[in-house]
RNA sequence: GGUCUGUUGGUGAAGUGGUUAACACAUAACCCUCUCAAGGUUACAUUCAUGGGUUCAAACCCCAUACAGACUACCA
């Protein structure tokens, strides 16, 4: 009977050399220091990362790094339909920009880094196929040889019967072929999958932990699940699962809650082969709202703002988004980034328990918020360097103006930048150009001005010559602004808003009216950051231009 | 159909038996101000999906129901 095993097992697996118990001296237990954690990233290599995915690896990559652990990168490329040309390093990438660096696992299309490897499923084949043979010489896993119709007429059955649907108790058909009906099979080049023997029983209750979840009650598993596929004999996620995360010594697995479905099988796959099981924390998903108003997944195909390029293309600082992850990753961080506003984010502890166990909707208008705030802290140098770069890729001419106006243009983002309370109006590198364009003579040519309040021709001309026959002093910011005042008194104009609020009827105006002129023929907006900023940096002969200009179009 | 998860304001959420139900985004008003961006002040859930129950006391515990989602593949 044991030699007959033996034979099935030899069969079914020709290319096994080793044993378990060589895998297991090859990859001992990492020597790490107490309470260390070891979380792996494992995408497939569909040669981008999508939102929810880089939220993850960013929590696996912070609940290793705060305890001096190891973070590692696993390509799970078992599904060859999923794999694209240059999968990798487009995850590697994605991570990359994002400052994800994994200690270990795949640093290129073919290499990678690490003792525990190889670290893409593809090529650990033989590894699988060891611990399913122990599996099938211990009389755990069996040879199936049905076909998908066969497959589909068992579920259809079970349909119409409301029977519990899956491969299970005696719907599992090919359970019961003797050893000699199997070999004779495989003999045969009949096609097979391999299939655990599962020793659930659906009416037995077990209680599996989640660590964001807490205890989850679950029926055991009985179903026979595919260890092995039949056609590229490459495992299902749940062996491979057991088999790399055991092997590569991983401590927590965090995954979407997609999985927890499957935990019963995963926790009977560690319980036969006796290994230490890792802490499983079940992610919630990130969802969307719908134009139709109704929450859903946030999806890779459907949704632009689910793939990490598009924040790059809109020129949202990656700074930004991750400050925006981690504080849907962590119900704690925003207010902890409130109260410690100078310290770098790597001190910030990851907790498992302030992860939310339900889907954090994506709102884009928050990130922006955050974005702005973290834009105001930086240097305009800093803002100078990265636009430019941002805009050498999306905005060639302005890059080019930029460019050849280093100096000029570091000291417009510098405008309000340098005091206590920055100036907060940037809110992506793609937003800057609205903010400052009328500083550059080349955006300015066809500008269209709207003086609102004050739109008399007469008035305009007799403010804007005024301001150039007496007005052009720039010394001193205190000194300019009360001969603003000096201006309006002489004009008409009240030079004191509260006096002019007192009695209106006395004035023609106020100072914010002549100032808005001003700003207005200066720049055509009515909005602008300080005046007197602006002006400095324009120079009397610009402004004199400018004005020129404005003149000529209002006669 | 079965198994499991979730549901606190427009949004992200804190809170696990006694709180005025934090905080942040958004919105609105006012203040400040040469305009704007900010900033400051205030407003914004009599109520935690709904209905019952336990309790002196419930967002928190229990039971039902509803809704949303996941899984139920030789996809992950």
């Amino acid at each position: 009977m044991d030699d007959k095993l033996k034979e099935l097992a030899d069969l079914m697996f020709p290319n096994v050399k080793h044993d378990i118990a060589y895998y297991e001296n090859k990859y001992p237990k990492r020597n790490l220091k107490e309470g260390a954690r070891v979380t792996r990233f494992a995408p497939s290599p569909t040669g981008f990362v999508h939102m929810g995915s880089l939220l993850s690896a960013f929590e696996d990559y912070k609940a290793a790094k705060d305890t001096d652990g190891v973070f590692y990168l696993r390509i799970e490329d078992t599904d060859q339909k999923r794999s694209v040309e240059n999968g990798i390093v487009g995850i590697l990438n994605d991570l990359k920009n994002f400052d994800i660096i994994p200690d270990e696992g795949m640093i290129s299309e073919t290499e990678s880094i690490g003792n525990y490897g190889p670290y893409i499923q593809s090529e650990r084949m033989e590894i699988y196929h060891t611990f399913c043979k122990d599996l099938v010489l211990r009389g755990l896993a069996y040879p199936c040889f049905c076909s998908s119709s066969e497959l589909d007429e068992t579920r259809e059955i079970q349909e119409i019967n409301k029977e519990r649907i899956g491969y299970y108790g005696s719907f599992a058909k090919c359970r019961s072929l003797t050893i000699e009906e199997a070999i004779k099979k495989i003999k045969n080049k009949e096609e097979f999958v391999v299939r655990l023997k599962s020793p659930g029983n659906f009416s037995n209750k077990i209680v599996l932990h989640d660590e964001v979840r807490g205890d989850i009650e679950f029926p055991e598993n009985d179903l026979d699940v595919v260890l092995i596929k039949s056609t590229d004999k490459l495992p299902t996620y749940h062996f491979a699962h057991l088999v790399d995360d055991h092997l590569m010594r991983t401590t927590h697995v965090m995954r979407g809650e997609e999985w927890i479905a499957s935990f019963p099988i995963h926790d009977q796959l560690f319980e036969i082969f006796n290994f230490e099981k890792p802490k499983y924390a079940h992610l919630g998903l990130v969802m969307k709202i719908d134009e139709e108003g109704t929450r859903r997944k946030l999806s890779k195909r459907k949704d632009k703002e689910a793939s990490v390029e598009y924040y790059h293309k809109e020129g949202i600082p990656k700074e930004a988004v991750k400050l925006y992850l981690l504080t849907i990753a962590n119900s704690n961080f925003e207010e902890w980034l409130d109260s410690n506003p100078d310290k770098s984010i790597d001190e910030f502890k990851f907790d498992f328990k302030k992860i939310s166990a339900s889907g954090s909707l994506f709102d884009v208008q928050k990130l922006l918020n955050i974005s702005k705030n973290y834009l105001s802290r930086q240097k305009a140098s800093t803002i100078y360097n990265n636009l430019l770069t941002w805009t050498k890729e999306f905005d060639l001419e302005f890059a080019n103006i930029l460019e050849n106006n280093k100096d000029y243009a570091i000291k417009i983002f510098n405008i309000e930048r340098d005091t206590l309370k920055p100036r907060k109006d940037y809110l992506s590198y793609s937003d800057i150009k609205n903010h400052v364009w009328y500083m550059f003579d080349k955006y300015f040519k066809n500008v269209v001005y709207d003086f609102q309040k004050i739109n008399q021709k007469e008035d305009l001309k007799i403010i804007l010559e005024t301001y150039l026959t007496n007005y052009l002093d720039l010394s001193d910011k205190e000194v300019w602004f009360n001969k603003i005042k000096e201006m309006c008194d002489k004009l008409g104009y009240a030079s004191n808003i509260k006096e002019y609020k007192k009695n209106p009827e006395l004035f023609k105006g106020n100072v914010s009216d002549i100032a808005t002129v001003l700003r207005v023929a200066l720049t055509s907006k009515t909005n602008t950051p300080d005046l007197y900023e602006i002006m400095i940096l324009l120079g009397n002969l610009k402004i004199k231009e400018r004005f020129t200009k404005c003149l000529e179009s209002i006669k």
